[in-house]
DNA sequence: CGTTTGACTACGC
DNA sequence: CGCGTAGCCAAAC
């Protein structure tokens, strides 16, 4: 599953949907994962339950340049990942934040607020795409 | 090569 | 709510 080619194929998938994210909003490893189409050879349910850490995968490898919004895919509980006062963490936190995106005492974004709700018919369309899971 | 790491989630307590 | 954990495997080392 998700051997070359088709490995190649899932992170491009990753970076097309991540990059059609709007500034002020955000999204999940596990919703961008369900915008995913599945694998001919992979059972559903064993995707489900891998997709999101190779949608984090993924973005580790995000190729500089391309101007793809990384900072706008966050945890399902609306927590950046990296570790609280990394580096990292912090440079994220201020591009969101410079978006309008805000944080509670904790740190966490309301999903509720701020979560994308998708793509539109036209990308879906484009790129054989299926259409997004609510978050929990 | 073998071992560790990791930008996840759902679920149970 | 918060915290721990099983499930899972490609990359990175």
């Amino acid at each position: 599953m998700f051997n070359p080619p088709n490995a190649k194929t899932f992170f491009e998938t990753v970076w097309e949907i991540v990059l059609q994210i709007p500034p002020g909003a955000v999204s999940s490893y596990g919703q961008i994962a369900s915008m995913i189409p599945p694998d001919a050879d992979m059972e559903p349910e064993r995707m489900r339950r891998l997709a999101p850490r190779w949608v984090g995968t993924a973005l580790r490898k995000t190729p500089r340049g391309k101007s793809i919004p990384w900072h706008r895919v966050i945890n399902s509980r609306g927590e950046i990942s990296f570790p609280a006062g990394s580096p990292q963490a912090d440079e994220q936190r201020r591009l969101l934040e410079q978006e309008g995106v805000e944080f509670d005492r904790r740190g966490r974004v309301d999903l509720r607020r701020f979560a994308w709700a998708g793509p539109d018919e036209a990308f879906l369309r484009r790129w054989d795409l299926l259409p997004p899971r609510a978050l929990g």
